[in-house]
DNA sequence: AGTTTACTTTATAAAGC
DNA sequence: GCTTTAAAAAGTAAACT
């Protein structure tokens, strides 16, 4: 059965780790080809890995966040990347460092167009933030799970938030039903 | 004992010094965007309520003051757009959408979204347009809405397109530009929604 | 008038102001 | 609160050709 679930894509896994270990910053942006560092804007250092491509930010305290990867595996692939151009530069990096992942990012495609102004009071004004003259997307809190999804006239949405790989298909699944029971869904 | 008398008092005094200046912001606000006298009472109470419910901590009081202010006129059903009342205020645009999103969310102020045809009346009489090219682009904007192409869309710009189409259809043309001017959008965007409406008519 | 680039919104960690 | 990073959605806008 292919319902909306089935177009689910992850577009984005933001996640964090930590090598276990202090980190001059100003001596790694100088032999990291490619890093960015300026402590003036930002404290942390900005590396790029290409494949897969994935943004780092390093900090001074041996913490990393990992954005961009578009699958939890090219998380774990980009950070060990990371951890062994880092050995390269022989820094001690721990063995395994554990990698949690914060934050995923899906689209989706629901398959009808929807009435946002139906669907902000039908959804109840209350979970709804909804201002088309400040963004196109209408915004919908959900408790269970507990994710953000964003919906466009065209159907297609955004669901962020999450944690777990299967929370985006929970939400889609949980969201389409509720648009059906308000007989939104042409 | 004497000094918490004294810090009370000053406090107080402070406190009342920030209602009557936000106060007095509304009202200067209010008289230079022309709103009756009872969206000012509205946006004051809405302005006092924010502040007994502490939601004005970490924010500037003109942002919410001028915040209040945009939530009463949508509020009493005479929106004015982000735009236009950041014109009458000191605090950026982008400050007052976030701000108003805040305590419309806090105060469960519920407000539905904004209608265009709101606009109409306001827009139209600027542009010294009569009662039927005002009919007729609320007939425009009911079509075109009914028929799904209102979402996601700015509701002046969508205000600004049904204006320009019926005027060119009353035959008391303005320019793309005229109408942009007044609803303070790009003539691309009447261009875009314009497309799409007469479309929506059975037009073209 | 068409194209490109860029900004609006959501979530999330990191260190410091 | 802010700063930076990434990505999607769709609307709006400005700067070009």
């Amino acid at each position: 059965m292919s319902g909306p679930a089935d177009s689910i894509e992850i577009q984005n896994v933001v996640a964090s780790t930590g090598i276990g270990q202090e980190l001059d910053l100003e001596a790694l942006a100088d032999d990291l080809p490619g890093a960015d560092f300026n402590p003036d804007n930002f404290p942390g250092l900005v590396y790029r890995t290409q494949d897969p491509k994935a943004a780092a930010l390093i900090f001074r305290s041996g913490k990393i966040v990992c954005t961009g990867a578009k699958s939890i595996d090219d998380v774990h692939e980009a950070l060990g990347i990371i951890f062994d151009k880092l050995r390269g530069l022989s820094i001690p990096v721990d063995e395994a460092p554990e990698i949690t992942v914060q934050n995923i990012v899906s689209s989706a495609d629901l398959g009808h167009n929807l009435n946002l102004n139906a669907l902000a009071i039908g959804l109840g004004l209350e979970d709804v933030e909804y201002e088309p003259e400040q963004f196109p997307g209408l915004v919908y809190r959900m408790d269970e799970p507990k994710v953000v999804i964003l919906l466009f006239g065209s159907g297609k949405i955004v669901i962020t938030g999450g944690k777990r790989t299967d929370d985006a298909e929970t939400a889609v699944e949980e969201i389409v039903k509720r648009i059906d029971n308000l007989g939104l869904l042409d | 004992r004497l000094r918490k008398w004294q810090e009370r008092i000053r406090t107080k005094d402070a406190g009342e010094r920030n209602l009557q200046f936000a106060l007095s912001e509304i009202d200067r606000m209010a008289s230079a965007l022309g709103v009756p006298r009872s969206v000012r009472e509205v946006a004051s109470v809405i302005y006092r309520r924010a502040l007994n419910e502490d939601l004005i901590r970490g924010r500037s009081i003109e942002g919410v003051a001028t915040s209040a202010l945009y939530a009463a006129c949508r509020q009493e059903g005479i929106p004015r757009s982000l735009d236009e009342v950041a014109e009458v205020s000191r605090v950026p645009q982008k400050e007052i959408g976030r701000t108003y999103r805040y305590i419309s969310q806090e105060l469960g102020l519920e407000l539905k979204p904004v209608d265009p045809k709101q606009f109409v009346p306001r827009f139209a009489s600027a542009l010294g347009l009569s009662e039927e090219v005002q009919a007729k682009a609320t007939e425009i904007i009911d079509v075109s809405a009914e028929q799904g192409l209102l979402s996601g869309k700015s509701p002046t710009g969508f205000a600004a397109a049904a204006i320009y189409a019926a005027s060119l259809l009353c035959n008391e043309k303005k320019t793309q530009r005229e109408v942009a001017d007044v609803a303070q959008v790009t003539e691309v965007t009447i261009r875009n929604r314009y497309q799409e409406q007469i479309e929506a008519m059975g037009f073209r």
